[in-house]
RNA sequence: GGUCCCGUGGUGAAGUCUGGAGUUCACGCCGGCCUGUCAAGCCGGAGGUCGCGGGUUCAAAUCCCGUCGGGACCGCCA
């Protein structure tokens, strides 16, 4: 593929495209007012700037060309003289001399600058300026970097058969799930549409369309709290595929991940490993483990089973963390911060252990563990001298969860740090926890998710214990996506349903029209949806998806350059048939 | 719904704990000088309701209460 031609009327090349190859030809260019440096009537120079770079333009002329101007330049390439080459600039061999400026359009002096010194300005301020924002090196970057995984998943999925199909935007409300976001019907009073939370129905009802392989780079939104990897309105690359088992849907999302990641980074990731949730939770602590640091929580509880140590005795799971000579680094003041991170993750509390100078260990608690204790305790943690162990001893998903946040916290890297560690959870349990009120289970992923065919005799007797063909991807600690094998089976579904304290009434009431089409021919099918927003963050180096996102919401959900969202006029809310109580 | 952090000329920070005149620094802006700079340099200047409201005090950027805005996290996000 040859490279774009970037001239237009307006201009033969684009300001960082220039190099030694142009010099002695006669280029025009446009952009926008960097830096100047002037020297007097005679000599003065200007940084011009457009997306692609900067280029140093010398003016003779005079020329009253400020801050963020948009000018279009004519003149000659040429060598820098001896000694002014700019290292620092990919243009930086050259300069366009005998300049002639014209202004094409003045500007104010912007509010903050237009360069990497706008990182450390109040994202609010960025937001309510946000065309000027993005006009920044950093942010065309992360709009561009994001295009080309667009671009690489879409050549992918179509490269494996699928076909993109868009779905509703005004949907029928559906009963589960996260809060929707309603649009008022005006042509049914009092009626409303909800916006998808995901196309999770329709896709579904494209298999048993017998589309085959559907994907869709799908809006999805929902009203719950935003976060740094959360917003109202996020990308999904949405996908369903039929007569497939778990391998082969994991298979086409690893394709179209791993080519995306190949494409802007230029090295493409080996196979994408697997990890089932058990082990996930058991060596990580977490069902999103980032695999890119090593520190595995170390299985302890065997060790404990009579001790006599009652913060110990009876706990379901102990868990411990060796800190590699993190004896001398651990104060008191650390190991209380530490203790209360704890604690208010869900622990009862945190024991610490470092190992002396002697190989004797020291903590307030030393003296509880038996010598038989201490010696399997060292051996099995592997800990020495200088080092510190923390335990947290627990019900097994607290002191799993814990120590796995601690894991994090004491050593997780940055998010612009490699490498890109992703991996398959599998083997989801179906149910997770018992609905406090009715003491039903709980769906793991949701309703219409397949049970493992080797669990599903248990679905009565012991359902906690059934595992469901649901997985998630993972890439260095951020939950990418999640999906799983649907169910197409009436008999099997209405035993889900009844698992979860749903009748059959109830079912046809709440789920009928997704449902009842089944009974038409529903193919075996499954399928995935992966966060765009978030792939394309991890990639760019970015800790929050706004930066990945043109025109993000603030926290609060409000969009500071446009004001969104207001108060409507009362003659269009009569139209809707729609009146605001007061508070 | 909850916990925590932040709010000081256009921007970033210091000042707040321990009350005493809108004080300071850097960038930017405006004007002048300057023919090889690239964070150009030198000289001069303008620019603030210390987010907002209330309270305490002789006196509040500073202490207290409330509120608004921004951020991180918990809940929530099948």
């Amino acid at each position: 593929m040859s490279a774009p031609d970037y001239s237009t009327a307006l201009r033969s090349h684009r300001c960082g495209d220039l190099r030694p190859e142009h010099i002695g030809q006669p280029v025009s260019l446009t952009g926008w007012v960097g830096r100047r440096r002037e020297h007097g009537e005679h000599l003065a120079f200007i940084d011009l700037r457009d997306y692609s770079g900067t280029i140093q333009c010398v003016v003779a002329e005079q020329v009253d060309a400020r801050s963020e101007y948009v000018i279009r330049v004519e003149g000659m390439v040429r060598a820098r003289p001896d000694g002014t080459v700019n290292t620092n600039l990919p243009t930086g061999d050259v300069e366009v001399g005998d300049c002639h400026v014209e202004v094409l359009r003045t500007a104010e002096p912007p509010p903050f600058p237009i360069d990497a010194r706008a990182d450390g300005v109040d994202e609010g301020t960025r937001l309510e300026y946000r065309y000027l924002d993005l006009r920044r090196a950093r942010m065309q970057r992360n709009l561009r970097l994001r295009s080309a995984v667009n671009s690489a998943v879409r050549t992918s999925m179509e490269a494996q058969g699928f076909v993109e199909v868009e779905t509703p935007m005004l949907m029928p409300s559906t009963p589960e799930g996260a809060r929707e976001f309603l649009v008022p019907s005006r042509k049914g009073q009092g009626a409303f549409y909800a916006l998808p939370q995901s196309p999770q129905l329709f896709k579904q009802l494209l298999m048993v369309a017998g589309v085959d392989r559907y994907y869709q780079i799908a809006r999805c939104l929902r009203d719950e709290d935003l976060r740094a990897d959360r917003q109202y309105e996020f990308i999904q690359l949405d996908m369903e595929m039929s007569f497939v088992e778990v391998d082969d849907v994991l298979a086409a999302i690893s394709e179209s991940v791993l080519a995306a990641t190949g494409a802007v980074t230029g090295e493409r990731p080996g196979e994408i490993g697997r990890l089932t949730w058990h082990d996930a939770m058991n060596r990580f602590g977490s069902d999103k483990p980032d695999l890119r640091f090593a520190m595995e929580l170390i299985e302890l509880t065997d060790l404990f089973a009579d001790t006599g140590f009652k913060a110990f005795a009876g706990a379901e799971a102990v868990k411990g963390l060796r800190v590699e000579g993190g004896a001398g680094e651990f104060g008191r003041n650390r190991l209380d911060k530490l203790t209360d991170r704890a604690k208010s993750l869900g622990a009862k509390g945190l024991v610490w252990i470092k190992i002396g100078s002697g190989g004797e260990l020291e903590s307030p608690v030393a003296k509880f563990l038996s010598d038989t204790e201490q010696a399997a305790l060292v051996e099995r943690t592997g800990a020495g001298e200088g080092d510190l162990l923390l335990i947290v001893a627990d019900a097994w998903p607290t002191a799993c969860e814990v120590s796995g946040q601690l894991r994090n916290d004491l050593c997780r890297p940055p998010v612009h740090q490699g490498p890109y560690q992703f991996v398959w959870i599998v083997d989801f349990p179906l149910f997770v926890g018992v609905d406090d009120t009715s003491g039903r289970p709980l769906p793991g992923h949701h309703a219409f998710c397949m049970p493992n065919p080797d669990d599903v005799d248990r679905l009565e007797s012991d359902p906690m214990s059934v595992r469901a063909l649901a997985y998630d991807l993972v890439l260095n600690g951020w939950e990418l996506g999640s999906g799983s094998i649907r169910i197409h089976d009436d008999a099997l579904q209405r035993r889900v349903f009844r698992q979860l304290g749903i009748s059959d009434e109830d079912a046809d009431r709440k789920f009928g029209f997704f449902l009842n089409p089944f009974r038409y021919g529903a193919p075996p099918h499954g399928g995935f949806a992966f966060g765009l927003d978030r792939l394309v963050a991890i990639l760019a180096g970015e800790e929050n998806i706004r930066e990945v996102i043109a025109f993000p919401k603030t926290q609060s959900g409000s969009d500071p350059m446009t004001g969104a969202p207001f108060a409507v006029d009362p003659h269009q809310l009569a139209a809707l048939g729609l009146r605001i109580v007061p508070e």
